[in-house]
DNA sequence: CTGAAAGCGCTTACAG
DNA sequence: CTGAAAGCGCTTACAG
C-alpha cells in the first residue's frame, strides 16, 4: 500500500483476500452477507482508511449520484442572500436532506461564459425562477426529471403561486380607501434595463411567463374595478431586488413635490416596500396617514418589525418542499398551485 | 440509436467516423484538432443531442469533479435561512461560480444517520463553524483539500475573526455608561441544551474550540476592566439563533420586575438583539434610555431599521471569499484573520 | 453466501 | 493532426 494513494475497494478485497463484490456488499446490501464477515470488513475498512465507495465510482456504474441541482435565476451571490429564495432552498433542502440526498447550487446567469459540465451529475433539476427561454435550459439532460417553479417549461410539472389573483386581492384591499395617487413598483418588468419610472418606450416582458406580469395584472384588474383609469396610473421597475437597487428609484418617487407624491405604493415584493418604508421614515413621512405599501412574499423581516407591513405570505419552503418531492418521487408530478394569504399590517391596514 | 439511451461520446464518434479521443478534444482541448473538424463535431453534437462528456464518467476518469462541498455547522434549512450562514455562502458561490465551479451544500447535522455517500465527490471541502470532533469530519476523504472557518481543525488552513478582541471593544463601548445591571445573551455555550438563565449546573463548551466562549471571554475582559465583578453579571444561553428561540428567553428577561430588569444586553448576534429590541418596542421600553442593547454580525437587518442597531460588523462574504480561493488554490493555505468593525447605532450610542 | 468478469463513459499518454 | 487501447473505481447479474 503506497502511502500517496488513496485506498480503493480492490485494495481492500485484496488486502482482506475477498472479492471486490463482497466489499461492495458489506457496504451497499447487509443481506448478502454474513453479519460476521461484514462487521470484519467494515473495521478493517476504517483501520485501514478506507472511508467507503468512492462517489465519483459509484455514480457512473449506477446512474445516479444522489445528487439534486437547483438552478436559480440570479447569481448564487444573490439568490443566497435573499430571503424569498432562500426560504425556498430551505425547503428544497429540508426534503433532500431527509432522503440521503444532496444539493448542488447552480447560477442561473453565471459570471462563467457556459454552464459548467458538473452540472449533468445531478439526478435531477428544480428550475426556480427563470426566465423563459433561457440558454441554460437547452443544455440540461433531457432524460432526467425536471421541475420548474414560478414559471412554466413545456412538459415539466411546475410549482406555481396565483400571483395574478394575489396581487388582485391586496390591491383590493389597499383601494378601499380610495388613495388619491396610487403607483406600481415592479420587480423585473420591462424587457430592457430599467431603474426607473417605466415609459411608453418600454416593451414589457412577455404576458405569460413572468410573475411580475402576473401580478401586475392583478393589481389593474383591482385598480379598474375601483374605477381607477389603469393608462393613468405611474409604473416604476427595479432591475434587482435589494435595497441598494430599489432605494434611489423609491428616493425618486418619495421626493416628488408636495401633492404629487403617490399615497399609496403596491410593491412587487417585500425588499422593495421595505426600502419604501425605511426611506419614508427617513423622511418623516406617516406610513400609513400619509403614504400606505403593500408589499409581497411575506418575509419574517416584514413582520418582526413595527410597523409591520402589510403584504402577500407566500409559502416559498413549502414550494420547495414540494418541488424537492416532485424530483425525488415522492409526490406525482402534477402542476401545483400554493394558495396565498393576506396579512394585514400597519403598513395599510 | 435507440431512443431510449442517452447518447454517448462513443455513440457520436461511431456516427461521425472518428475516434472516441479526438470528439473528448473536440469538447475539451480545442488545440488538439482542426478548428474545422471541431466545429464539425460540435453542430453535429448539437443537432444528434449530445450535451458533452458526461460529468460522472469524467470525474471519475480525471478525479476532479469542479463541485467544492460546504459542510454547515447546523441544517441546510437552518444556514440557509441565517443572514450570517447566507452571506458567507454568497460568498463562496461567488468565488467558485467565477472559476467554473459549482456548490454542493452538506448538512452539518442533518436528519440522516451518516453522511451522504455523495460527499465525496467533491475536489475540496469548507467546513463552517463546525463544533470541533465531529463525527463527520472524520469521515472526509483525508486526501482532499479542507478549510475550517470560525473554528480549528488541526493541519488545516482557517479563515477567523478575532472574536474575543471584537466582542472586548463593544463591550467596553457599551459600559462608558456605567450600565447598573449589565447581562450576557450568548448563543450555544452550553454542553447541555439551555434555553434560558445559565446556572452553576451547567458545563460550557470547551474554551479554545468555539465562537461563543472567545466572544463571552471578551467581554468579560471588558467588565473586569470596568470594576464589575464577572461572577455577578447574568448569563443567559440562546440555543438556536432564530426569532422564535430567542423570543421566550429574551421575554422572561424583559419581564423581570421593575429595578431588577437588565438595562444593558451584551448579544451574541444581531438576531439575538433584533429579537430584543423587537420584544422591548412591543412592552414600551424605551431603547437605549431604559435599555442599551448590543449585537454581533452587522446584518443588513439591524442597519436598514430604526433605531440601528450598534453591533461589530464582521464580513461573512469576505470569510467566503478567501476559503473558497484556498480551496482552489488562488491563495496561500495560511490562516486568515479577519478585522472587524465597531457599529454604532442607536440601540447603544 | 461468495467470486470472476463485464462494463458504466470518459481521458490520456502513446504510437503513427 | 488522429486513432487504438488502457484504465479510473466501482456495481451487478450470474454462476457456483
Amino acid at each position: 500500500m503506497t502511502a500517496h494513494r488513496r485506498m480503493t475497494l480492490k485494495d481492500l478485497a485484496s488486502e482482506l483476500g475477498v472479492s471486490t463484490a463482497t466489499i461492495s456488499n458489506a457496504f451497499n446490501r447487509p443481506d448478502q452477507l454474513s453479519p460476521l464477515l461484514r462487521d470484519r470488513i467494515l473495521s478493517e475498512a476504517k483501520r485501514l482508511g478506507y472511508n467507503g465507495p468512492d462517489a465519483k465510482a459509484r455514480s457512473l456504474r449506477t446512474g445516479r449520484s444522489s445528487i439534486v441541482a437547483v438552478i436559480l435565476a440570479e447569481s448564487l451571490t444573490y439568490s443566497l442572500n435573499d430571503a424569498v429564495a432562500s426560504e425556498f432552498l430551505s425547503g428544497v433542502a429540508e426534503v433532500l436532506d431527509a432522503h440521503g440526498h444532496t444539493l448542488l447550487l447552480l447560477p442561473g446567469r453565471g459570471h462563467a461564459s457556459q454552464p459548467p459540465g458538473s452540472a449533468n451529475i445531478a439526478d435531477g433539476f428544480i428550475v426556480y425562477g427563470l426566465m423563459p427561454n433561457n440558454k441554460l435550459l437547452n443544455e440540461l439532460p433531457s432524460q432526467r426529471p425536471l421541475v420548474s417553479v414560478d414559471f412554466d417549461i413545456e412538459g415539466s410539472p411546475t410549482v406555481h403561486i396565483d400571483d395574478q389573483n394575489a396581487s388582485y386581492h391586496i390591491a383590493q384591499h389597499a383601494l378601499h380607501t380610495r388613495p388619491k395617487r396610487p403607483a406600481v413598483i415592479n420587480l423585473r418588468l420591462t424587457k430592457e434595463h430599467c431603474n426607473g419610472r417605466i415609459t411608453a418606450e418600454h416593451t414589457m416582458l412577455p404576458n405569460s411567463s413572468t410573475i411580475s406580469r402576473a401580478r401586475l395584472a392583478g393589481f389593474h384588474a383591482a385598480l379598474s374595478e375601483c374605477g381607477y383609469d389603469t393608462e393613468q396610473i405611474p409604473l416604476w421597475n427595479i432591475e434587482e431586488n435589494v435595497f441598494d437597487v430599489c432605494s434611489p428609484v423609491i428616493a425618486d418617487i418619495l421626493d416628488a413635490p408636495d401633492g404629487r407624491r403617490p399615497d399609496l405604493l403596491l410593491c412587487m415584493s417585500d425588499r422593495i416596500a421595505l426600502t419604501a418604508l425605511t426611506l419614508a421614515e427617513q423622511r418623516n413621512i406617516k406610513v400609513p396617514e400619509e403614504l400606505r405599501i403593500t408589499g409581497f412574499d411575506g418575509i419574517a423581516e416584514g413582520q418582526y418589525r413595527a410597523p409591520r407591513l402589510t403584504t402577500v405570505r407566500q409559502d416559498s419552503t413549502d414550494k420547495g418542499r414540494i418541488a424537492a418531492q416532485m424530483i425525488l418521487g415522492l409526490r406525482p408530478k402534477e402542476p401545483q398551485l400554493l394558495s396565498t394569504e393576506l396579512l394585514l399590517g400597519e403598513t395599510c391596514p
